[in-house]
DNA sequence: AAGTCTGTTTTGTAGGACAAATAGTCCGAA
DNA sequence: TTCGGACTATTTGTCCTACAAAACAGACTT
């Protein structure tokens, strides 16, 4: 056993914890549909048994997800929440243990990978010709590396080109994770961008390439190829971790 | 201009809206930490010029998050973020829009697919042994289709193989949108799996076999078969949606 | 029929009171 | 001295009341 599993949780459930889950199992079990109406304040919180404080602290919380609207004089109404809506509003690098961030980072890598199928598949004219002009528009600095404005802008771009919002969202909602991973782990990126040839480093430009004029298949390995520095990183960051 | 475009937004932001923002700002501007404690209530509220109901309902949010901890006498500490704590309590197929909902599926398929150079490479032997164990526990219903639960079984120890909690909670959080999919969309699937001959599409067996034996390319395609009905689903669904 | 006014309902905000938990202190006994 | 128990002060948790602000509904006016 180690000194993690001796800490307390104290888990005290708290009134609010309880009202909040309440609630939630009341919406599914009237099946209640986005655009429903909610009983009033008062009402509910009479139902509950509770302060109205303490009813108006858990819907704060549904609030904030966007589970749940109100208006004054109209009362409160269920909608469709923004599942991304907590993530957004807490994502700070700064706070989170390293293990998370290498979490953060390697989903990034994996999403990057697996979309490519898709940024493949849904391709147009339009957006190769956008991919072409934001390569061109690239100035390489040291090392052939770019800046964090023209590396993200091109790799948003991607994101975009997958037509799916809700990844594009994560993309804005990680991409101050990836600034702050290239600032704290610079050393072992450029150790790798040094020690690694060119060649063997699919640039944004051979991208565009290759989802142009190659094949899917193609257009996936060169990715793979592209993000593999941050293979290298997590492979010797993980590692450490565990040890 | 579309209907759409008509809607009142009605972004009408209220005093705890403002409060939380205003508290996060607090927390970076002062470079809090996981374990820093914060002013009590009655002094934050007082700083703020708001009600401490007010104050408690921004708070109510941030601690659904886990970004701050409370506990009587002893005061109010910063920490980690579950990020993904919110998702978590709303994610609800039931009340998503289908666009929505393919979106989550499409992001599904992409994690799986992005994630298998990863569970190739993290794979040992004990996990080929339990993937073994899965598989050969699984029965095979009409059309060559496994419960939820055999599906899930599998899936789900791929996922505990990137090691990456984040992820493996991310599936655990969209296994109820695949239900309901599988569920809604039966008629698209069904179609598929009746018309396309099985050997196009890798059983679980397949999957292990060639993480045992393949190489990692192998699997990833493999994989990217394996998923081929999604990739079906989501082309003909946000056809649709288009229109 | 259209606009205006007024009353009423419901959420939003403020503030006070007390309960409950508990860290810290002090005191007394082994 | 050290341990434990009682007390105290502090801070969060819960309840309650009051009023402000928004906006719907219906009556009333022109």
């Amino acid at each position: 056993m180690t000194s993690k599993d001796l800490r307390i949780t104290d888990e005290s459930t708290t009134l609010v914890d309880r009202v909040e889950e309440k609630l939630l199992d009341y919406f599914r079990e009237n099946k209640l549909m986005p655009g429903d109406s909610l009983p009033n304040e008062v009402e509910l919180a009479k139902a509950l048994g509770v302060a109205r404080t303490v009813l108006r602290e858990a819907l704060s919380r549904l609030k904030m997800m966007g589970l749940v609207k109100s208006r004054t004089k109209v009362g409160m109404t269920l909608a469709e929440p923004d599942i991304l809506g907590g993530m957004k509003r807490v994502m700070d690098p700064r706070i989170m243990s390293k293990n998370h961030l290498l979490d953060i980072l390697n989903l990034r890598v994996i999403i990057e990978i697996g979309m490519s199928p898709f940024v493949f598949m849904n391709k147009t004219e339009k957006d190769i010709e956008e991919l072409e002009q934001i390569v061109d528009r690239e100035r390489v600095l040291r090392d052939n590396q770019l800046s964090v404005e023209e590396e993200s802008k091109f790799h948003f771009k991607l994101y975009e080109m997958t037509g799916n919002d809700t990844i594009i969202q994560l993309n804005q909602i990680f991409a101050p994770v990836f600034g702050y991973i290239k600032d704290h782990f610079s050393k072992i990126l450029d150790d790798y961008t040094k020690t690694t040839p060119d060649q063997q480093r699919p640039s944004h430009k051979d991208l565009v390439n290759i989802l142009k004029d190659g094949t899917a298949d193609q257009f996936q390995k060169a990715m793979r190829k592209h993000l593999e520095l941050y293979f290298h990183l997590l492979h010797k960051e993980y590692q450490k971790g565990d040890g």
